[in-house]
RNA sequence: CGGGGCGUAGCGCAGCCUGGUAGCGCACCCGGUUCGGGACCGGGUGGUCGGAGGUUCAAAUCCUCUCGCCCCGACCA
């Protein structure tokens, strides 16, 4: 068997099979693509196979990652997959992530109890808190490039959400928050640079901290009608924020200058629903106030909102500083507040629950609510005069055509794809594993850290997903698992089949990716497998421009074709590739 | 977790309702004709019909259980 740099490739000794039926599994445009290319298989929900091909495309969104991480002076390690409990109970994670069924737990023979690593904030501040006893030490910020296992509710759109995946996760160790900020910002840049290189459309958006009690949070998006999360854009002054952080400038309110009347009740037989009681009085849903009642670990809380917006849970959650945030059955509701659901009245409810109202109700006159009675409502509700409002707080979601919260202009909601998260976490773990130094004063001190992920993956699947078009995909240059692909149209064609080797052993020699499409086939199917493929330039060889000494280059993503002399034709592709690099 | 659907050849599917020894397209192998955008003709290879149990003279088909997979939803009063 020949030695072959894993650069050059003829396909007849390549491992790849091309599909061409759309796999009956794959919904999205990158999972269909990946499978028809023959770069990725399905194993099992969630779990996949790269063949050579896929391989090379993920290890060329790895090895972005790893130079851009090197460069910004982060260390690589090595942690283990496999992690005791004991471990995890430390940071008291085991019994959230077991009791949330995210973790793929497993037993010993001795009957010890271990996980398949999600993430490895435990591993690695264990690591850290064992070699680190001075200020003078840190910053440290360790990364690695290892496989993940999360049991997700629901595995998708293959590599985009597996149950088993290719991750970046760096972690920063700083002795103050400043430093933190500087790490945290150097993990930034670091982001901003690989995801350019991937050729990636991406935007940065503020996210949830949430109770785990971070400072600050941001997701890298990658635009894509596919994405799973929704994103909260202003096209005129950049403010970008997931949708559960996001937050909107004051709306328009229904009842600007009116005068304040009297509450009366309305007879309402039967209709509950917001919708149903906009069309029974005639009225427009911004002109209602709803109650939402939730269930909490604290008790029962009531939730008041302009009939036209949507509860942000989130955002609800963090205002009032719970952990646990459910709507209340049904059954529920009438013993918590006296009334039914669809008819639960702010001025009508028990002393003793707690009533938090979203500022969208607020100054409200000449309102519509529930009576706190079965079938009844009330005209002529006033917030200020009427309820009794123990909290008031941001949390209806924004739509779009909201006011930003910093231009006014109006908001965009985009659907992304969420490639890379960045999380100031503190002291959390590094307090709960005690990974502490001594700082200048001699105190002892708790170290202050940040939390970094990439999906790898996913990140390629994010590429195919913003770029592709109806033959298949068109990588950028960057994570093409080749550069060139040669196509030779006649491999029985003896002057063809010269041309075609010379071309490719030249391009080998001077260290091209070059994949050769030297099969028995005819040209149509070469070129259906080119386009699928997807590589940024292809070369084809044979036929008329052969007869004249000519080659066809054609570049991918314009299919711009043209003609170069055979003999000076593999610095022309050098030339082409270069110009590609630079787009 | 709730609802819906699907497991039949490597891939995509039909057959099931109304039981009677398993079929189509693609791919694959052989021969021939073709050869610049997924060729054509002829001949072939390939399947314990997801698994277990049951009914029956006879089960892909009917019944029971089970495993796997896919899609939608997870309550906004």
């Amino acid at each position: 068997m020949r030695y072959l740099p894993e650069f050059q490739m003829r396909w007849s000794r390549f491992f790849l099979q091309t599909v061409r039926e759309v796999p009956a599994d794959a919904d999205a445009v990158s999972h269909i693509l990946l499978t028809r290319a023959g770069m990725l298989r399905r194993v099992s929900a969630g779990v996949y196979s790269l063949t050579p091909l896929g391989l090379k495309a993920h290890r060329k969104a790895e090895a972005i990652v790893r130079e851009e991480m090197n460069r910004a002076g982060a260390l690589e390690v090595e942690l283990p997959i496999l992690q005791p409990r004991e471990l995890w109970e430390e940071s008291g994670r085991w019994s959230r992530y077991a009791a949330e069924e995210i973790l793929f737990h497993l037993t010993d023979r001795k009957g010890g109890e271990y996980c398949l690593a999600p993430t490895a904030e435990e591993a690695v501040t264990s690591m850290v808190r064992a070699g680190v006893t001075s200020y003078r030490q840190l910053p440290v910020t360790l990364y690695q490039i290892r496989t993940k296992f999360r049991d997700e509710i629901r595995p998708r759109f293959g590599l985009m959400r597996g149950r088993e995946f290719l991750m970046y996760d760096g972690y920063s160790f700083d002795a103050d928050t400043e430093g933190l900020d500087r790490s945290y910002r150097a993990q930034e840049a670091a982001y901003r640079r690989i995801f350019e290189r991937c050729g990636l459309d991406f935007t940065v958006v503020d996210a949830d901290s949430g109770a785990i009690g971070g400072s600050a949070s941001q997701e890298f998006m990658v635009l894509a009608s596919t994405g799973e999360d929704a994103v909260v854009r202003c096209p005129a002054c950049g403010y970008g924020a997931n949708l559960e952080k996001a937050r909107t400038g004051p709306r328009p309110v229904p009842w600007e200058d009116e005068t304040i009347t009297g509450m009366q009740e309305v007879e309402t037989p039967g209709r509950g629903g917001i919708e149903s009681v906009v069309e029974f009085l005639g009225i427009t849903a911004s002109r209602m106030i709803k109650c939402l009642v939730y269930e909490t670990e604290k008790g029962c809380v009531v939730a008041l909102l302009r009939g036209d917006l949507d509860a942000n849970e989130v955002a609800l959650k963090n205002a009032l500083g719970v952990d646990h945030l459910a709507l209340a059955s049904e059954e529920k509701v009438e013993p918590a507040t006296g009334a039914p659901v669809g008819f639960v009245g702010p001025h009508a409810l028990p002393e003793g629950i707690r009533v938090i109202a979203d500022e969208s109700v607020r100054g409200a006159v000449n309102a519509v609510t529930g009576a706190g009675r079965r079938d009844w409502h009330v005209r002529g509700f006033a917030t200020e005069r009427d309820a009794r409002v123990d909290d008031w707080a941001e949390i209806a979601q924004a739509r779009a055509g909201d006011p930003c919260p910093r231009c006014g202009k109006p908001l965009e909601i985009a659907r992304g794809i969420e490639v890379g998260h960045i999380f100031k976490l503190g002291t959390k773990y590094s307090t709960a594993l005690k990974c502490e130094f001594t700082d200048e004063k001699g105190d002892t001190k708790p170290a202050v850290m940040g939390t970094y992920g990439i999906g790898v993956g996913r990140t390629m699947a994010a590429a195919i997903e913003q770029h592709h078009d109806a033959d298949g995909i068109v990588w950028p240059l960057a994570l093409a698992p080749f550069a060139v692909e040669i196509v030779s149209l006649n491999s029985a064609d003896e002057a063809t089949r010269q041309a075609g080797d010379a071309l490719y052993e030249a391009l080998a020699a001077s260290g091209t990716e070059v994949f050769y499409d030297d099969r028995d086939e005819r040209p149509g199917v070469k070129f259906k497998d080119a386009d699928l493929l997807g590589f940024p330039l292809r070369v084809n060889v044979g036929g008329r421009a052969l007869k004249d000494g000519n080659l066809e280059l054609v570049t991918r993503h314009d299919r711009k074709v043209r003609l170069v002399p055979k003999d000076g034709a593999a610095e022309a592709v050098r030339k082409a590739l270069e110009e590609l690099a630079a787009r």
